[in-house]
DNA sequence: TTGTATGCGTTATCAG
DNA sequence: CTGATAACGCATACAA
């Protein structure tokens, strides 16, 4: 409302609210972050007053230094712009906002060095929390430092979370991969399918390997599992994306596709083009073959048929991974969050007998 | 509770290194962020050793505070799970980090009131930059409010661009919808189309607005345009969302499509919308009736057939968000990035004569 | 080239 | 309850 008098361009200090207020500026720390309840009330109002009408807003830096502790958390992340990340960022985001936390960002591009050098500086930022989402860490080489720069963070009093990565020493929230995508081979035998394919990716990633494996124990623990009831599913390798998907469901095409029922793979995004090979070889998806995928992305309710999927809380991982780093370090088990079986068109209920 | 002790260790000061390597901070100072070069090189070599010795990390906080200014800029998204924000994210984050530049981002969450609290605590702050990406100005209540925020954030020497946001007085990075439009319905009409239906939002809703400006000014472009050639456009109105061009596509059914050979839905969610209620009314898209949207969300892809769209440049906006930041603030003329066609299936060229 | 001293904005300590 | 004043970790005039 006030009109800068002086095109002053250096922001009030809690200095200039003091002298405003014609106290000290103790006084005027305490009235405003109430450190201490002992100041006249009459002061505490002349003390805010005057920093509403400066407009005053505390410098954070210099609180952080004088306390000797930010309020901020450091998220990073291998790419915002996929939803699966930024999901988890929502998550966090809305937890660290709740916390009365500030977040920062870092994108570490799937690099294991950009993501070690993040993690470097960003232990200059002294942050109360580090959390880690989608780390790549292969090269052995620069996981033994990012193991060690993280720890040597943790001893100076930081917390580090890390999201989707379970064998790294530190407090850990991961999906129970296996776990959904053995309900779901349970829910397509429950509707009635027997014989199966799985598209899945090379066995060092992880991901498509504990969905492979939960796939399968859930085949093996059907009670007709056997030569007679249940076959081992056929597998086929190939890579993580749409196009492995669709170049496995022509590979799968040309092998014949008689004795398969229903097709897993082991993301959406292989599924979708999975379905769209089946459906360019003349294979009608949901009619002549039933497709699931693994994530319950978006697109999966865009396709037809609709896609069945196993949902993903990825949302929930990050208000998980947040919870983990504001509870005691002692008992802060690590988080396992449960996928949910999403049944849709593309596979429909087989009626007992048909074959 | 007494705070245990656990082999906390406080992180490593300059005094330390300066210790270690047997110099004063000041010399220690200089050699590790090399204000000045005049510093033997055996001192700057030993001092180096030390820092990396200890591990050691400056205090960003600390530094800010003696330099009077961060390294920070400061984001603000309405959504980041949202893929149109978290693309915009990924812009910010990627130029941000080449600049050498920590993002701190806040989630406003729709609602004007946090997104002014936001911008409240994010002074305090004191980042070089703030970015807003989809602000909701709607309530001219907080909407003053947030405008004096800002400016006085700006008179204190931050630099503010908006996104997407063209009326507000600070510089802005907006995606030309109008002429996205435009070229679409120009490339509609090249392909064939002459009768056409617009699925839209209400006229609050400026996106759809434009959009729809921009549709019509390109079919009033053409040169057959008239009463004999390319009339004007069907209108329906409906929700910006996916239930919203389902809806609207159904209602263009009910009406009878016989005068209809192409329908554009401002987005396209609203087109994947309609999509499925054209197919479940038994008009099949691509074939029947053709279909465009606007964004060119991955969705588009995904659907069959594949959804002609208007690609945003989301990640450029970001990108260009920050360049913007950072020219001298005289020389900074508004930035309006171009929106791009790409035809696809849902919009197959049509034969002449056809009808 | 180096060290000393001072300041940055805030909180915390310790006398009044 | 209040006000000096000493930290906090670092950068930088100024002096040596």
């Amino acid at each position: 409302m006030t009109a800068m008098e002086h095109g002053s361009t250096a922001p009030p200090t809690l200095h200039d609210v003091a002298r405003e207020a014609g106290v000290s500026v103790a006084t005027a720390s305490r009235a405003l972050n109430g450190s201490a309840r002992n100041v006249r009330s009459e002061n505490a109002r002349r003390v805010r007053a005057a920093a509403a009408k400066l407009n005053y807003e505390p410098h954070l830096s210099a609180q952080a230094i004088a306390k000797g502790s930010t309020r901020t958390v450091a998220l990073v992340v291998r790419d915002v712009a996929d939803p699966y990340f930024s999901s988890i960022a929502a998550g966090v985001a809305q937890a660290a906002e709740a916390a009365g936390l500030i977040v920062t960002m870092a994108v570490a591009d799937g690099s294991s060095e950009r993501e070690l050098e993040i993690v470097r500086t960003l232990r200059g930022q002294r942050p109360q929390v580090i959390i880690v989402a989608g780390s790549r860490v292969e090269g052995a080489g620069t996981r033994g430092v990012l193991i060690e720069e993280l720890e040597a963070y943790r001893t100076a009093g930081g917390r580090v979370v890390m999201i989707s990565q379970r064998d790294l020493p530190f407090g850990t929230v991961a999906v129970d991969n296996h776990g959904g995508a053995r309900d779901l081979a349970r829910a397509l035998l429950e509707a009635g399918y027997r014989r199966f394919a799985v598209l899945h990716a090379p066995g060092s990633l992880r991901t498509s390997r504990e969905r492979h494996d939960g796939f399968r124990a859930g085949l093996r623990s059907w009670p007709g599992a056997g030569p007679a009831g249940v076959a081992e599913p056929v597998a086929i390798e190939t890579a993580f994306t749409r196009a492995g998907g669709y170049d496995a469901a022509r590979r799968l095409v040309e092998r014949g596709i008689e004795d398969v029922e229903a097709v897993f793979a082991v993301n959406d995004v292989m599924a979708i083009g999975a379905m769209t090979a089946f459906r360019d070889a003349g294979v009608i998806p949901g009619a002549d073959i039933a497709v699931a995928g693994f994530d319950d992305i978006p697109s999966a309710l865009d396709v037809v048929p609709a896609l069945t999927s196993v949902a993903v809380p990825l949302r929930e991982a990050g208000l998980s991974a947040m919870r983990l780093a504001l509870t005691d370090e002692a008992d802060a088990p690590d988080v396992r969050l449960a996928a949910r079986v999403v049944l849709r068109e593309s596979t429909p209920p087989r009626q007992a007998g048909r074959r």
